[in-house]
RNA sequence: CGGGGUGUAGCGCAAUUGGUAGCGCACGUGGUUUGGGACCAUGGGGUUGCAGGUUCAAGUCCUGUCACUCCGACCA
């Protein structure tokens, strides 16, 4: 088992990985492109890795004590306008519905490319005292934004996501839920997706409209470009005096409720398949993953094969995520493919011979390599396959990291990574935006972010050569 | 929104000078097979992206338009 052999339909993801990314989604059955333009039809295989992350983060968000709710798509376009920071960011790629049947409505309606304006409509109706706070609400929905490129799951004209919306009685409160949240994400994404991340916190001029900080996790793909993955905002309350979001306070005061907002969208299936696929196809994390067993029978006409994977799976099901594959017009090297391009992290192969031994093959995705196994073990033995597959994904992704992280001292190390390099390139920041300006229009690559863990690189902006303040994340983009 | 590329069956492609639109894979049916993409037989599937124009005749020539895609600018 090689990982060069050559794959029919998939394109080398080393020679050309859009092509690589586009081949993978149509042929895995995550995505289709929908009739009009930018849309995307999310298919049932697709669907049920959102539906595990939904659960997953459903469940934390529980915990830390959110509820959620759900608020209207349309929104007046009086209320978008409210926030002027925030409408200049959007207006652009906003979609207006200016039509009620044949009767054009007297004021437009935007469809929402987030709710922030809606949610504080009602929030300012909501709240009178600081009994009421915080306010912990969440709601999974979709959005719309005119994108004019486009690309499944990484950039589509209408998404899916969660976005959180709280209150705060004080700045301090909503900034510590700014940064628990955006500690979930990051959880999120290493225990469950198996995808290491950069937190840390956007530059002004890349933060998100109408916010006071943004932080972000940052995702760096196979091919040395970075996925912002996952923001929160703390607004301070910004919004809220646009909204007029008061309460009284303990003393009776009237005050400006303390904002945060926060989100996680379909994009991030974009960054599973571009962090961990490989040229056999998908490659999906265990703890994420819609089928993580999938059974296949060899000569399964021969008497006593389809009962005993039958009882297999019986046994199987009660703790893990099992399918069978029993489908008579396919053969067994047919399948294997199959469900390799599918991602499933573990295969067993069952025949005649390995019933009647007691045993079967166990063949694991992620070093494509094959095991016999007793069958009487295969309950542990899954168990213990499944983490060390989770385990080790998570560490081939954090060596493709460390491997295409660079650092630069000054403009000139700068382009000559750039020029022949993809990846983080670390420099030393003064926090001047025309420092941010100039590496961007010389490398189209920019500040992704002003991570946590800082470290001193050298005493000099590697820009300007002034005095830093920062050391910065740099790279290109999705 | 600027620059390039591509549109012929679900996918990949072919069609000579403008002259009856074809091949492989996939798909339907019957059978034989089954430890890394099986085989035989047989069958179905097309307003050549769309709209105009030139012509006796257009997949082919002309104009427009749309979609997809890559590279920039803009963004989750």
């Amino acid at each position: 088992m090689d990982n060069k052999e050559f794959v029919k339909d998939i394109t080398n993801m080393d020679e050309d990985f859009a092509q690589w990314y586009t081949d993978i989604i149509l042929k895995a059955e995550l995505v289709d492109y929908a009739p009009v333009k930018g849309f995307m039809v999310i298919r049932p295989y697709g669907y049920a890795l959102w539906e595990n992350i939904q659960k997953i983060l459903d469940a934390k968000f529980k915990q830390t004590g959110h509820k959620n709710a759900y608020f209207p798509l349309l929104i007046p376009e009086s209320m978008l306008n409210k926030e002027k920071e925030h409408v200049e960011g959007f207006a652009p790629e906003v979609a207006w519905v200016t039509h009620g049947g044949e009767n054009e409505l007297a004021e437009r309606l935007c469809v929402r490319p987030t709710s922030e304006t809606i949610i504080c409509t009602m929030y300012s109706k909501w709240i009178k005292s600081h009994r009421d706070l915080p306010l912990l609400i969440n709601q999974w929905a979709n959005v719309v934004r005119w994108e004019k490129t486009t690309r499944p799951f990484l950039r589509t004209s209408e998404f899916l996501w969660q976005e959180g919306h709280t209150l705060h009685s004080t700045a301090a409160e909503a900034k510590d839920e700014t940064l628990k949240m955006h500690k979930i994400y990051a959880d999120f994404c290493k225990n469950y997706l198996a995808i290491p991340v950069i937190m840390g916190r956007k530059s002004e001029k890349e933060k998100f409209a109408g916010a006071e900080e943004t932080y972000t996790i940052e995702a760096l793909m196979h091919d040395g470009k970075a996925l912002q993955s996952g923001t929160s905002h703390y607004f301070g309350n910004n919004f809220a005096k646009a909204f007029n979001i008061k309460f009284q306070n303990k003393e009776g005061k009237e005050e400006f409720a303390y904002q945060t907002s926060w989100g996680m969208s379909t994009r991030i299936i974009g960054g599973i398949i571009m962090t961990h696929g490989d040229n056999r196809g998908l490659k999906l994390p265990p703890n994420i993953a819609p089928t993580q067993v999938v059974i296949v029978p060899i000569a399964q006409h021969k008497d006593g094969v389809l009962d005993k994977v039958e009882e297999l799976k019986n046994i199987l099901s009660v703790k893990y995520r099992v399918d069978t594959d029993i489908r008579d017009e396919y053969s067994p090297g047919y399948k294997f493919n199959y469900w390799e391009l599918r991602g499933v992290p573990i295969r067993i192969e069952m025949g005649p011979k390995d019933i009647e031994n007691g045993e079967c093959i166990l063949f694991r995705r992620d070093i494509l390599q094959k095991e016999v196994i007793k069958i009487a073990d295969i309950d542990s033995k899954i168990e213990e396959t499944l983490a060390n597959i989770q385990e080790n994904m998570y560490k081939m992704a954090v060596k493709n990291v460390e491997d295409h992280t660079y650092v630069a001292q000054n403009l000139e190390e700068y382009l000559e990574i750039f020029n022949e390099k993809q990846g983080y390139v670390k420099i030393m920041w003064c926090g001047k935006q025309e420092c941010e300006d100039k590496i961007k229009e010389l490398t189209s690559s920019t500040i992704r972010c002003i991570p946590f863990e800082q470290e001193n690189l050298s005493e000099k902006c590697a820009i300007c050569g002034k005095m830093p303040n920062h050391m910065v994340y740099t790279a290109r983009q999705y």
